[in-house]
DNA sequence: TTGACAACATACCGAGTAGTATGTTTGCTT
DNA sequence: AAGCAAACATACTACTCGGTATGTTGTCAA
């Protein structure tokens, strides 16, 4: 009854993790069962319950990792030492990269943006929550942080800053949405939709986002992605 | 065992409805049980399985609904005797504002997006998903079309329609997700919001939207909402 | 080699839930 | 007023699924 879950086998976690997004994400929370999971694994419910104490730490245990994918995913943008027109730029695109890189997790993690469950949890799940939402505001907050640079260096025409940077994630978040993963598609394919999400965004913050720049931005960045 | 649903009592259907639209909003259609429903009605199951077949019957009607919601929504812009600009902030301000007015039906539509379950459905369950698709298909034409005549006019300074039309449909719908109505919100905080969103859109579009074109937008369209 | 523990599989329990079968009330018609 | 169907409520069934308790196998250290 330990749920250590990393003495021996610490890849087994990370299947584990991974069957659970993608059964997540294909059923939604509530309709996967563990025994689906399980089956998924080509094991039974035991494997599960030996790293895992219940469904919802699972289903926490996929969010928590899709964060730190997802901030991954910004940083080489945030910690850029560029305009904030650029770096902006840049995380839009490293988060749209990864909605459809990790599809799964992505997803799943979304799913849960309008989990109003107060009832029926109890006081560890509810902490638990509260710190995913924590991290949730940390993570609109890097963007928000930029957007604040780029608008007092007037590079924005909008109204008001907190609908906008909604709307701005709402448009690259769409992305899991929509987005079908086809066999052939790779690096070249996930950037190429990024580049136009990104347009899109960046021209509706009122930035004159060309072409150019989208090159120019992507010298900026470490040579490789994931 | 008719499930007629209209006969002496229609307003009751209605009720219903907005019930189960609700409570799949709040809980999610798998964690939502019927008697949650029939709860929030003050009844039993009986009046339920009295005016629909099954649960699933309940979602697809409140699907429905929700379409029928929406298609109303943008058909004022759509119809509209303006430029093609003009038509497609019509139809996003439209959009938006119902994306906070029936938050419950919208929420609920969204939510179904993702769901690929073909297992496990009866023949006529599939058929009703697959009309669903086809509405939702529809929808998105409308607003394709209208933009093909908005880039064929040369307003637009985009990439690939296919995903930019995704992308601006994304901010859109994106407001269920993150708008929490409060309780002083009436018509004229919707309005805003959805301007914002709407020149938002625009702009990702690459038109030259302005707040001039907002208000000279509004006095295209019927004199009021709902 | 032999405990000892990790790493599971198997069997099972209890709670919840979709759907049904049937009883009961209400309202309208004739 | 009387009969009848709509409009439910109640009681029940069959089944799923989260969680647990226990059994079994592999592996490593002493």
């Amino acid at each position: 009854m330990s749920h250590v879950a990393q003495k021996r086998k610490p890849e087994r976690y990370e299947v584990i993790l991974g069957a659970a997004a993608e059964c997540f994400c294909q059923q939604g929370f509530a309709a996967t069962s563990i025994d689906t999971v399980a089956g998924h694994l080509g094991s039974t419910k035991g494997r599960i319950y030996h790293y895992f104490p219940s469904k919802i730490d699972l289903l926490n245990a996929v969010r928590e990792r899709a964060m730190e994918i997802v901030f991954e995913a910004i940083r080489p943008g945030y910690e850029a030492k560029a305009g904030p027109a650029e770096r902006l730029a840049l995380m839009a695109h490293g988060q749209c990269y990864v909605m459809m890189a990790q599809h799964a997790y992505m997803q799943v993690l979304l799913d849960g943006v309008s989990q109003r469950r107060y009832s029926a949890t109890t006081e560890f799940q509810r902490t638990s929550m509260q710190r995913h939402l924590r991290e949730r505001d940390a993570f609109e907050t890097r963007y928000l942080e930029v957007m604040r640079e780029a608008q007092a260096a007037g590079l924005l025409r909008i109204g008001d800053l907190e609908t906008v940077s909604r709307s701005f994630l709402a448009a690259v978040n769409g992305l899991v949405f929509w987005y079908q993963s086809r066999e052939g598609d790779g690096p070249e394919k996930f950037s190429r939709i990024a580049d136009e999400i990104t347009l899109f965004v960046m021209q509706g913050l009122g930035v004159d986002w060309t072409p150019e720049r989208t090159r120019a931005m992507h010298q900026l960045r470490e040579p490789a992605y994931v």
